[in-house]
DNA sequence: TATTTTTGTCTTGACGTCAAGACACTGGTG
DNA sequence: CACCAGTGTCTTGACGTCAAGACAAAAATA
């Protein structure tokens, strides 16, 4: 009986021709989903980042040497708007994180490249998340893991095959 | 292999000491959310309402007649804080969905009730959510249902027992 | 080549949220 | 009864995000 269960009661109570079974589902992914963010946020600020720098700066950071994308290629991997990044980029550069370099391809466009700083800074960090990550989920077994990713997946992929979500 | 896999796969490449198996599930935990959320959203929208103020109509609404909670109560409920719950009630009476009404026990207190109208808003509102929860649910036969509820229960369980969540 | 359409980035204004603090009222303590 | 810590609500200023649109450069078309 957690909150969620109370919830479902109380909908039980005021509309019992409501079926919350989904609702119940649901609403354990949105509480976890919070858990787990705010906790992997205390990482985050430990190394003078918030969610938004740190999704940038690892998204350079895994893309390999010489970890440089365009704002266009960052924005698609972070699903994000373009202004959002714009915003992000400048933060990252006024930290001396990142840099903006004109494309040579394209007069229009720039790379963001990681800086010494900011290498040096994203795999601290990494370090860090990773082990934080792995603490999240001491509580599950490795057969339960197994099971939840699963789950996760066909969840996932029923979803995108319905909604026409291109990413 | 889905966008998660490749991004477990470009940390495998970059920095094969870290173990990304926790990233993978905790990313499609993010995923599953962020799909859900933006697919309920456009229910809310098409009655006029966001995933705030939804929520505050619904927690009236689920409490029972008269209808009625204390701000003090809403933000407990629902997990904001007080500034935002002074903004969300706020956006609500000038919608003409609740009024704020002085609480008779308490000086600095309100009461914050239903009108007939949030009334009917957020029973029509309720029905779409409830349907729309359905339907993005109907990619599970019930037995994977179940098997989800119970792994996202005991994964939940492990989370608020180690972060003191009073919540 | 000249013109039009498309693309990549940034700007603007709005929104929802939070943290910190202000303020009045309550409830307990001396 | 007078005081004072605690409580409930609101205010303020900041932040990250988005949608819409501006603008320059590139690509496609004529």
């Amino acid at each position: 009986m957690d909150k969620v269960d109370k919830i479902l009661l109380q909908w039980n109570k005021e509309r019992p021709d409501l079926d919350v079974g989904p609702m119940g589902v649901i609403g354990r992914v949105k509480r976890l989903y919070q858990s787990l963010t705010s906790e992997m946020d205390k990482t985050f600020s430990a190394h003078g980042l918030n969610h938004a720098k740190f999704d940038v700066l690892a998204t350079l950071r895994r893309s390999g040497a010489p970890y440089r994308l365009s704002p266009n290629d960052l924005l698609a991997l972070t699903m994000v708007t373009s202004g959002t990044m714009t915003n992000r980029i400048d933060q990252l550069v006024k930290a001396g994180l990142v840099e903006r370099i004109p494309n040579p391809d394209d007069g229009r466009s720039f790379l963001i490249a990681l800086t010494n700083k900011g290498f040096t800074v994203i795999d601290k960090a990494v370090d860090d998340h990773v082990k934080t990550q792995a603490r999240l989920t001491t509580g599950l077994s490795l057969e339960e893991i197994e099971a939840f990713n699963d789950l996760l997946k066909k969840f996932l992929k029923t979803l995108e095959s319905s909604a026409a979500d291109p990413d």
